[in-house]
DNA sequence: TATTACCCTACTAATTTAATAGAGTTTTCA
DNA sequence: TGAAAACTCTATTAAATTAGTAGGGTAATA
C-alpha cells in the first residue's frame, strides 16, 4: 500500500505545480485544499525541501514553492524520497539493497526472479512521469 | 514492502512445482529447506488450500500438493490470495475498490492517475508469469 | 490403534504509520 | 520596533498491521 505520507506528498507537490505562479503556498492552504491533516503535511513538506524538491519563505506571505518546474521533477526520485525503496524485496532494491536473510541464493529464488519484473515496470512508469504529466 | 506471508507462500509453492512427482511434501519438509517458521507457513499453506491452488492429506505419507499444473498458476491469482490488492491505492483497485474519504474526484486526482498506470504495469507482470516461469 | 500430520483458535511482541501537541524561531509588514 | 504570520523541530501517542508463538484438536493411514 500507498503510505499517506506519500500520497499527501504527491498531492501537494501537484498543487503546488498547478499554481500559477511562483508565490509560496501556505501550508495551511494546501491542507486545506487537499484533505490533509496541516500538522502531519508539516513534516512531509519540511523532508520535501530538506531533499531539495521545495524551497520555503518564513514570515507573513511565506510558505512554500517549487525549486524546479514540474517537468524537471520524476517521479523516481520522488517516490524514493517520500515511500523509500521501489522495489518490493530488499534484495532486487537498486538503492537500498540487502541480501534476505533466508534466501541462500538469489538467482535461483522465485521470489527474486518475479519482483525483480516487479520493480523494472514500476521504474518504468516512474521514470516515464514528471510531475508535470500527473497533474490535470 | 512484499509481506513475509507472500514471500513465504510463494517460495512454498515454487518448492512444490519442482517436485519431481505430485506425491504430497510436508509442512515440515518445505519449513526447512526454505527456511520458514513451520507454524507460520502452516497458516499460509492452509489459506493456500482453502483458496484452491493446494490438496493435502492426512496422516502417515501426507502433506500438501499442487491441484494444477505449474503453468496453470497465475501470479495474479496467488499475489491477489496472498497479499491482497494489487493496487497500491484502493481507488485504483480492480478487486478490492473503494473510494479515497479524501478525494474528491478520481478523474482529476495525480495520484490516482499515477497509481492507475503502476497497477497495470504490474498486472502485466503478473499476466505474464505463471508458477512455472519463475521456478529456476 | 498408535502415529503422523494437518487443522484451528487465540494470543502477543514488534514494527510502522499517522497523526497530535506544543514550544520555538525567523521573517515580514505596518 | 513589535506583533503577527508562518515555518521549524522534538517528543509523544493511538491505531493498525505483521509476524510469529502456543497449544490443543482432529482426521487418516499403515
Amino acid at each position: 500500500m500507498l503510505s499517506k505520507k506519500t500520497k499527501y506528498g504527491l498531492k501537494a507537490l501537484a498543487y503546488l505545480a498547478s499554481q500559477p505562479d511562483k508565490k509560496p503556498v501556505q501550508i495551511s492552504e494546501i491542507a486545506e485544499k487537499e484533505n490533509i491533516s496541516q500538522k502531519f503535511l508539516e513534516s512531509i513538506l519540511l523532508s520535501l525541501r530538506k531533499t531539495g524538491f521545495l524551497g520555503s519563505k518564513k514570515g507573513k506571505g511565506g510558505g512554500y514553492y517549487l525549486l524546479k518546474t514540474p517537468e524537471e521533477i520524476s517521479m523516481t526520485d520522488v517516490m524514493r524520497v517520500l515511500e523509500g525503496p521501489i522495489a518490493m524485496v530488499p534484495c532486487v532494491s537498486l538503492n537500498f539493497y540487502e541480501t534476505c536473510d533466508d534466501c541462500p541464493d538469489e538467482n535461483t529464488c522465485s521470489v527474486h526472479k518475479l519482483m525483480l519484473q516487479v520493480r523494472d515496470s514500476a521504474l518504468d512508469v516512474y521514470r516515464n512521469n514528471t510531475l508535470k504529466d500527473i497533474i490535470s
